[in-house]
Order: structure tokens, then sequence, then C-alpha cells
DNA sequence: CGCATAGTTGAGCTATTTCAACATCAGTGG
DNA sequence: CCACTGATGTTGAAATAGCTCAACTATGCG
């Protein structure tokens, strides 16, 4: 369980702590493709990403919006855990993953025995706000090539490294667009000169201009 | 200060704890169209919506996105006191409004001496959580019809009333659209019986067709 | 009453989507 | 190691939803 760890939300517990998590969770292991929970569903259980990754997205008609792609420690799910609603969305397992499982009262409980959990969630939660503040901001403020520019810079500053792992289907769900559109301004980023593109790596060539494409 | 208890947030306080916030408070008036928080400020105060309204948005290049508009008592700006950073949008009276302010580490400190009032953040923050990722369905998956009905929609199950005040131009900065769109929708909606319409309120006639729209 | 603000309508424009055909790639089994 | 298959990406041409611009009307406010 030492994984635990790695998760903002869980760093600095004590072994007492970690151990009564592990007492009140249970594992399970998702292919690839299968989907772990969707809007029909009551969310009465709260998930800890201890292995692969997940994509949370909304549908509808056909089409599919990105909301969130986790990754390795990260925990999802928690919003519905709070209103004790449904879920408001779909979770799919884009990897084989294993997750760890808390049930909803079990885990209000242990906030309630520990309310520096409870503190570290809200900052938790805050962040996922300012996230989705940006992902409207991206959907509705912005052009197709800005866009992708700004997903090429957000990955950029993820990994801190100048060539990044892409995937334009996977990126063209996350921004809204179509991948023959996504496809197209890639292009037109590497006319520019600012990308350089192989198989599924881009690399970033001129920062300063990509920077300026991006808002 | 009764009016906190109509905060879900606060309600079921005591009456010691309801000394204890205006003790760490203070009240401020804001016009019509003036600024409450921008970008660029540092998020340490927190925000009650005493009276009035308050939208709150992103802006780029001349455009604007609405992330929520806020109506008389409500709390906001929450998420960037939890991470200590910038506000992640701007904020806007829209109506003159009195608003309470926290600062952000007095705020804390209550929390800290009162996890019960953390707890029920958690859930604030859940719903708010669930709000963007309705926006997000909405911007991205509807097309300007289906956002127009069920905005109306949404007033609707707001109010609980069939008639509803509306204003085109603030609808189209909620929806993503531009005034134009918005208003030719609602002539789309208004030949097809569905909706009436006379000067700032509309009626609607067809909920179920309504519905069906809105998907 | 008059001015500013908000809403409407039409015509043309444009960014993005759609559709279709083709190319490339990764993994699988012979 | 190659051939086959399904998934992923690319490119072009045509279609279209929503935007822009502009002119006009209605509404509410001082």
């Amino acid at each position: 369980m030492e994984f635990l760890k790695e998760i903002p939300l869980f760093s600095g517990l004590s072994e007492n702590q970690i151990e009564r998590i592990k007492k009140i969770s249970y594992s399970k292991n998702y292919l690839k493709g299968e989907v772990i929970f969707n809007p029909s569903e009551k969310g009465d259980h709260f998930f800890i990403l201890r292995k692969g990754k997940v994509k949370v997205f909304k549908t509808a008609k056909g089409k599919e919006q990105i909301i969130k792609v986790f990754d390795k420690p990260a925990l999802f799910g928690e919003a519905a855990s709070f209103t004790g609603k449904n879920f408001p969305a779909w979770a799919e397992a884009i990897e084989d993953s294993e997750i760890l499982i808390i049930p909803r009262h079990r885990f209000l409980q242990l906030l309630k025995e520990d309310p520096e959990i409870g503190m570290k969630l809200l900052s938790v939660m805050a962040q996922r706000l300012i996230h989705l503040t940006n992902v409207i901001e991206n959907l509705s403020l912005k052009n197709a090539l800005s866009k992708v520019a700004s997903y090429i810079l957000r990955k950029y500053e993820e990994l801190e490294e100048k060539e990044i792992p892409f995937s334009t289907s996977m990126a063209s769900m996350e921004l809204g667009l179509t991948k023959e559109t996504v496809s197209r301004m890639l292009g037109k980023l590497k006319e520019l000169g600012i990308i350089e593109k192989s198989k599924s790596r881009i690399r970033i060539k001129n920062l300063e201009a990509l920077r300026d494409i991006a808002f």
C-alpha cells in the first residue's frame, strides 16, 4: 500500500492511517476498454488508480468529450461520493489498470475520524475545479490551432520534456475536435517549424512560438 | 448575519459559530459592473454573496465565457483559496451587490477548529465539480438549439416555474454562442410552438418537446 | 422624450466537420 | 520474418453550423 503516499491526498499519512485505508478498501483489475462507472450508477464508491490509465468523459449522440485523463497514482470519482447522486460522467480504463475501491460511507467515516484528510481533499478538489475551469476556457475561447498548441504545451509542462508522447485521437477527444482537424493543425505547426513529428511522439522546436499560438 | 443560514455551507451553524464568522469577515459593496477579482490577483479571499448577483467568467481575445452566475446567497472564489494561487477567472457584479469577504488564512483556521464546516464545503465543491462537468458537456457535445433548450430547461428546474426571466445576451455568454445565434434559436423554438416570448420572459408551452431537443 | 442598451433579421463568410479514400503502424499467428 | 488485420493517422473536397457585420427595431431608464 506504499503507493498511497505518492498521492497528494494521502501523503504524510501515518502507518496507522494507511492500515485503516487498507481495511476499508478492496482492489479490482480492469482491462483496457472496460467501463469503471457510468452515469446510471449511484456514486457510492471512491476510486484510487494504482496502476494504469483511466479516462473520465461525457457522451452524447455518439460523440465523446474527455473531461480528464488520470495517470498512475490518482484518485477519481470523488465528486459523486459527496453528493451521493449518480456519477456525472463515464470512466473507462484506457490501459489495463488496477484500482483501489473505497465504499463511500466508509470513506466518509474515515474523514470524520481524520479531518486532516478532509483538508487535503479540499485542496485536491480545488485543483480539480481550476482544471475544469481551464478545460472550459480551452473549449470555448480558443480556435483549433490554439487548442492543439496549448495541449502540447500542457504535456510539455507536465513532463518537463520537449519530446512528448502524442496520440492524435486522444488529443482530439480531449480538445473537442475531430481527429482530422487535430491532424491538420499538427501539419500547420510542423510547416511553421514549431514542432517535429515522428510516429507517436512530438518534439517541440520553438517553444516561444508555441506559447504565442496557445495564447 | 442570519442570511448565512440560508447558505448550504453554513446551514445548521450554531450562534457561536456565526459569531466567529462575523469576527473574521468584513463586508464590501460593489456596483453593477465592478470587478471583484481577476486572474492577476492572488486568491487569498473567500467571498460570500449577500445581496445581488455575480458572474464568474474567463476571457480571451475579447470573448467571454461565463462559468457560473451566482445568485443571492452563495459563496464563490473558494477554489483559489485552497490552492493559494491566483484566481483562475474573473468575477464581476452584474447587479449592485453586497459581499462578505473572509481572508483565506482565517477561514482555514476556522476550518481546523470546526471540521464540520469542512465536510460541508466538500459537498459544496463536489456539486461545483458536477456543475462544471455539465457546462463542459453543454459546450462541446451539443448544437446551438440544444444548448438554448437545455438552458431554458435548467432555469425551469431551478425556479420550478414555466415562465422564466430570460436575457438573450446573458444566455449567449453562458452558452458560448453569440446573441444573434441565441435569438435565432429562440425563434426556432417559438416556430415549433415550444415556447412563447414576451420582452424579457419566456414561457414554456411544450415541456416534453423541449426536453427532447435538449437531449 | 431621448438616449443607451438589448434584441432581431438578413446576407455572406469561414472554421470546423463530414465523408471517403488512402497510408501507416503495431500486434498476431503462420 | 513476413503477411494480415484492425486501429490510427492523413489528405482532399464538399457541406454546414455558427459567426460576423450591418442595419434596423424594441425596450427600459434618467
